[in-house]
Formats: structure tokens, sequence, C-alpha cells
DNA sequence: CATAATGAGGAATGCGGAATCCGGATTCCG
DNA sequence: CGGAATCCGGATTCCGCATTCCTCATTATG
């Protein structure tokens, strides 16, 4: 616990980080967590082992850059609860959610399994349904959702977006109205 | 292209065969498609020799429970759709898909898949739809969903539905319900 | 500039799990 | 019964990766 006098760390180490952390964001978002470690260091112009003192692990690197997503989207849903009208805000959130979905694949396979219940990525769920509780809470206030309404509906949803989007299965706007509809009151 | 002669097919061959499946369908369904084929085998009371023999792939082997599975759930399917009272038939039939995928694991990861636009599975996607089609014209001819609901609309909810239950992000009965909710008319 | 410390690179290794092989056991048929 | 024809079992091979390790290059510091 002492302060052994300690290097600066070189300047080249660290832009070597952001490098891998960028090609893996993009290989990522291009085709999934499935991509090898081999590839990310190639698309990063770096060897394997730099790419793993960095990220001592596959599972270390993918966490790294799950994480750094999920804070944009979080951020991103934020900014747009506080700013909206609050009867749109809803409809605006899950159609961004569909939006940054749609472009990164990695980010449809993370985010359709942390809405399980399951732990990991457990803040990430956390904070996306606290900003979903409130647009609720002020949709509901208008009346534009019924009183049943809950967090736990939009869990589902965005779990189901997810997997739309990621399967291909069809115009997930299309999809994000009909839940919508669906949470209308009456 | 001669007919030389061939032999009966050993009865235990045959038997074994039919443990390999079920064991497959049950372990399958309990865990999901990632088993080991070693397990399988054990699981059946057979060497992993055997299992390959009757099934030269894991791919055929997945493949040959998942056709069984689907045969038995587009049957159910038409049933109800023949049977029931047209204003209920939608939600007889994704209230049924729902309660066939929480009991079966890897159905819900094949449906999930199935129900997107890759070619594999096809012809239990167009089965499925092919039912939900009917239903939809019957339900719409009752005013009971919008003219604009189309078998895409179907085809993501149940995509969606696959997805909540495998993740266990929810109620899925209740996801039924907003769903179906965001098919009625206005 | 010298040199100690740190980082880079990538061949080599380890490992999980699918698929193969073949000596021995079983079953069919005359 | 006898002896093919078939089938069984599971050790073994093969393969695709992640991860390690060691040598050489680069950088910070005085």
């Amino acid at each position: 616990m002492s302060t052994p006098r300690t290097r600066k760390t070189r300047t080249d180490a660290e832009r070597n980080r952001d490098r891998v952390l960028e090609a893996a964001r993009a290989l990522f978002a291009e085709s999934g967590y499935e991509v090898q470690m081999s590839e990310v260091a190639r698309a990063a112009g770096v060897g394997i082992g730099t790419l793993y003192r960095k990220f001592p692990t596959r599972e270390a690197l993918i966490e790294a850059v799950a994480e750094h997503r999920a804070a944009d989207i979080v951020a991103a849903a934020r900014r747009l609860a506080d700013a909206d009208d609050p009867a749109q805000g809803l409809a605006r959130f899950l159609h961004h959610m569909g939006e940054v979905l749609s472009d990164d694949r990695g980010m449809s396979e993370v985010v359709e399994k942390a809405m399980g219940s399951s732990e990991p990525r457990e803040e990430t769920r956390e904070a996306l349904l606290a900003v979903a509780a409130e647009l609720i809470d002020r949709a509901r206030a208008r009346g534009a959702v019924g009183q049943e309404v809950t967090t736990g509906d939009v869990n589902m949803i965005i779990c189901g977006l997810a997997a739309v989007i990621r399967n291909e299965a069809g115009d997930w706007r299309r999809y994000v109205e009909v839940a919508l509809g669906g949470l209308r009151p009456l």
C-alpha cells in the first residue's frame, strides 16, 4: 500500500487500449459478441498479447464494451425523458431503444439477456427501468397509459424488441406501435 | 439401385434410436440445445458411438427433435383454430404458444430463431403463420382486431414471447395481454 | 544518452467438446 | 446351432479457440 514511485503509463499503451476498445465496439456492433479475440486484435492493429494485457479475458473485454454502450443508452434515455413531451415520452423512449439496438447487434444480444431476471448487468436494467418508471408515471397521470401498467411491462417489451431486432423477425417500428397500443387505457 | 436382399433392422437398434430421441427431447426441454452429446448419450443409456450412428451430427439430432416438437405445436394450434370461438381464437393461440414454450426451454430457443427471416425451419414458421392468418381473418371480420393487423405482427409477437419466456423477463401472460391489446382496432 | 522499466507481438500451449474408429458383443437367418 | 451382418461402446483423434509465455522493441527518467 506504499507509493513506490510509479512511472507514468506509456502513451502508446494508452493509445492501444483505446484502439482495442474501439475496434471491439465496431466488431461487436457489426456481428455480435461471437467474434474471436484474434480478429479483434487484428482489427485493432495490435498483437493478441497486447489485447490480453489490456483485457485479461474475453469476458473482460465484452464487459468493458457493453458497460460503455449501456451507459450511453441510459444517458440518452434519461435525456429523452427529461426533455420530452410527457405524453410522447414512452413512445420516444422505445423508438430510441429500437434505433440503438438495430444499429448494434452486440447490444441487442446483451439487452435481451439483461432484461431477464438473472443477476448480471443488473445495474443497466435498473437504470433503464428507473427512467421507464418516470415515463410511465407521467403518461399515467395524463391517462396516456392504463393504471395497471408497470415497469415490468416495459421490461418485457424491451426484451421482445431486442429479440425481434436480433432475429430480424419483422418491422420493429410496428412492433413498438403494437406494444404501445397495448399499454393504452381500456 | 438393386434390391440386395436387405435384412430387417435390428430391434435393439430401433429401440436405441427411440431412447436417444426421447432423452434428447427431455434434456433439450429442460436446459435448451446447449447440452453436450455425451450427456445425451449418457441420459439415453447408450454409447456416444451409438448416438452418432443414429444422428451423424449434433445438428441432425437437434433438427430431428425440433421437427417433431414443431409438428406437435402446429397441430395443436390448428386444432385450436378450428374448434374455437373466432373472437377468442387469437388469444387462445398465443396463450397456447406461451404454455408450450414455457414448458420447453429448447423450443423457445428454436421458435425465437425460427420467427426470424433466415431460411432454416421455414416450414414451421409458414405453418404457424398460416394458422395465424386464419385466426386474424376471422377476428378482423368481427372487428376484434384492426384492419391493419397482419401475420407479420403475430410473427413478431411470437418472437418476443419466446424471448420473454426464455430470458424469464417477466410474466408472459401479461405480455400476451399487452400484445393482444395492441392489435385491437383503433 | 544510458538504462531500467514497461509494453508489444505472436508462436506455442491448453482445453472443451464434436466426431471417428475399431475390437468385441448381439442379433438375424438358414 | 453357426456364422455373417449389424450394432455397440467409449477411448481417441481432431479442431477451433482462448489464453500464456517469452523475447524483443519502445518509452520514461535522470
